[in-house]
DNA sequence: ATCTTATTTTGAATGAATCAAAATTGCTGG
DNA sequence: CCAGCAATTTTGATTCATTCAAAATAAGAT
């Protein structure tokens, strides 16, 4: 079970139009799928979503990410490593990342404390601090049984 | 200052060796320009060494960081938003980094703790976690100036 | 000095993301 | 319910970062 209940369509739509976004159905398809499927690529939804939404070309998947994630809806992630950005719709939690480092899993964690920021740096070089991003790196169970390449 | 002083070409070359590496020219002057210019990607790189090595392509500084990242010699990092990957010569002690969420400048920020890793999560999904990674995002003094776009 | 092998160059190809203009769709007010 | 405006998507092309394969070169060992 996931720790937020995944959104409907209908209460989706709802975020869009009081975000003052048009609900559409590629935006509306993007984000049941992102909070179902979180940590995935503009690729990869287009390529869920290519059933359903036959018409939906990946150009709009990227303006669809663009945009809800310019408006705070979803969260844009660059993990290490190739393969370009993923996003999620957990924003308002101040979670974190397990990745692999072996197969590139990435794994949503609770953060300990809850509030952002839920570290603060000693020196801030000046800078105004809003949040710590915080990825642990490691190996996953199922890379640690196989044997290194 | 830095707070590790960065190595002269001569002490790059040895630190090649060591690690099994020939010891080239554009190997060492991007190692010298990235310990004295952190978090810069291939393409700034190649642009600094252009004119010391005019001969020194582009695809070579990419199979340089290549090579470099995969024997620990330096890092990758990824960060939010356009761009591509950035590399540094600080692998070893677990610092972390401040990035501007306007201007998407970087900084280095020592570890509180020093020993990676230097946080651990409460549940790990079964992950053997190595080290964490810890990105502090704020606003830079410069950008806090400027009224916003 | 030469030989072996790693590395770099050359040239081309892939993949992610962006851009601009035209077509479409959602939503507002009549 | 229908018309019209504006936001969004599509279409088509382009940029940028990165990778690949084969040929040329340079580093370091003998």
């Amino acid at each position: 079970m996931l720790p937020f209940a995944p959104l409907d369509s209908a209460a989706w739509s709802e975020r869009l139009r009081e975000t003052g976004l048009k609900s559409t159905s590629g935006r509306v398809a993007a984000l049941e799928h992102l909070s179902t499927h979180p940590h995935t690529t503009a690729n990869e939804i287009h390529t869920a979503l290519t059933k359903e939404l036959p018409a939906l070309t990946l150009q709009s998947v990227h303006n669809i990410v663009q945009d809800l994630t310019a408006h705070g809806i979803i969260r844009r992630i660059d993990p290490l490593g190739p393969g370009g950005a993923r996003y999620e719709t957990r924003t308002d939690d101040n979670h974190h990342h397990l990745q692999c480092v072996r197969c590139g899993r990435i794994e949503d964690i609770d953060c300990a404390v809850g509030a952002a920021p839920c570290l603060t740096p000693h020196s801030t070089h000046g800078m105004r601090i809003l949040q710590a991003d915080v990825t642990f790196r490691g190996v996953c169970g199922e890379c640690d049984k196989r044997p290194q390449p």
